[in-house]
DNA sequence: GATTGGGTTGACCGATCTGTTCATGTTTAG
DNA sequence: CTAAACATGAACAGATCGGTCAACCCAATC
């Protein structure tokens, strides 16, 4: 299988465990979605858990690369960067393709804290934590970490309200919420 | 079978669903763990699935139960409560039994808009920020809905992280941002 | 053209899934 | 005491689960 063939592959699985979910998508499905044979499958990954790792760690990419390019592109200021987040969440809850924040559900689906699989998506969780802290910090905040805690209980929040009910927008109330909190934060 | 042993077998299967996740918790595992025989669990629930509404059903009485009472227990005031809310989500965080929203799980397991379940665990999301809606209300501010809004989005991201790592406590930090948008948010 | 060898395949394995059937207790009521 | 009502465990059906295997294809080499 050539390198091509295995990235399609790796993509193909997301979207089908996006949708799906993990246990509710078997491998017999995998296959036929993908259209290469369960034995091939399992020469590239050892099981089922590799497989979804494999997912994990390309939505990973994908996901931040994405999020942090729309930063950048609706902003320059670190400031203006961190109230543009939810813009960007804005864009991707209105996306067709959109289901949710993938990690939140792995982690839901596979829920001990030493599962290799929850730990992937606290990995990636922490990750961009990391970079609000930085951008937080680069904005002249004064406590740069409490300010990127608070932004990522905003996204999570806004996440899990546009997944389960497309009535409201809360992208627009996390927004909001986030000028107040941002606009009243202690400065250095 | 009495109405207690039906009760009894709901509150234990709600347990196994909650620790285990809904397609991975098996309806033998269910018989074993309760004690009752599979027979006489499709005797009363015709379904997996109606066995899971009930089991929904009984969560949703017993959380927002706990946690209006809680606010009370807390604040008098109703600006106060509004303010609770994350003291009483620390003290649940802070449970061994603590393993995240039962219905953001449910949500992400079963994602279908339609979906029976689905559909049970957005009627409890509204329910609950009905709840914040009258009690924001009753706090005098300007647009209760938007402050409820506000409050959801919190919650959910404060219990998301909470549930994905015991490393940070979201629940402190949430009740901070909390502070801040209540504080500035318009009175009438 | 014959041989080789990596990559692919459909068929298959045992286990487990939801849901049912049935013969055998075990309660409960008259 | 008896009869109806209910609960039980074990086995079953049909489907699907994660995972494996011998056979096959096809391009490259001699």
């Amino acid at each position: 299988m050539s390198q091509n063939k295995r990235a399609e592959l790796i993509q193909k699985a997301l979207w089908l465990f996006y949708r799906n979910g993990f246990h509710a998508t078997g491998m017999d499905l995998v296959a036929k979605e993908t259209g290469v044979s369960k034995t091939s499958i399992y020469k590239h990954f050892r099981t089922k858990e590799d497989l979804i790792l494999a997912v994990l760690r390309l939505r990973d990419e994908n996901f931040r690369n994405m999020l942090l390019r729309g930063l950048e592109d609706k902003a320059a200021k670190p400031e203006d960067q961190l109230l543009a987040l939810f813009d960007v969440l804005k864009d991707w809850f209105e996306e067709d393709s959109f289901q949710g924040c993938m990690f939140i559900k792995a982690s839901a689906e596979f829920q001990e804290a030493s599962h290799p699989i929850n730990a992937q998506a606290m990995e990636h969780k922490r990750l961009l934590k990391e970079h609000f802290t930085d951008v937080a910090r680069a904005a002249g905040f004064a406590d740069p970490e409490a300010v990127a805690c608070h932004l990522m209980i905003l996204k999570e929040g806004a996440i899990v309200l546009a997944a389960m009910s497309h009535s409201c927008v809360p992208a627009g109330d996390a927004k909001e919420a986030a000028r107040l909190v941002l606009a009243h934060s202690p400065r250095i």
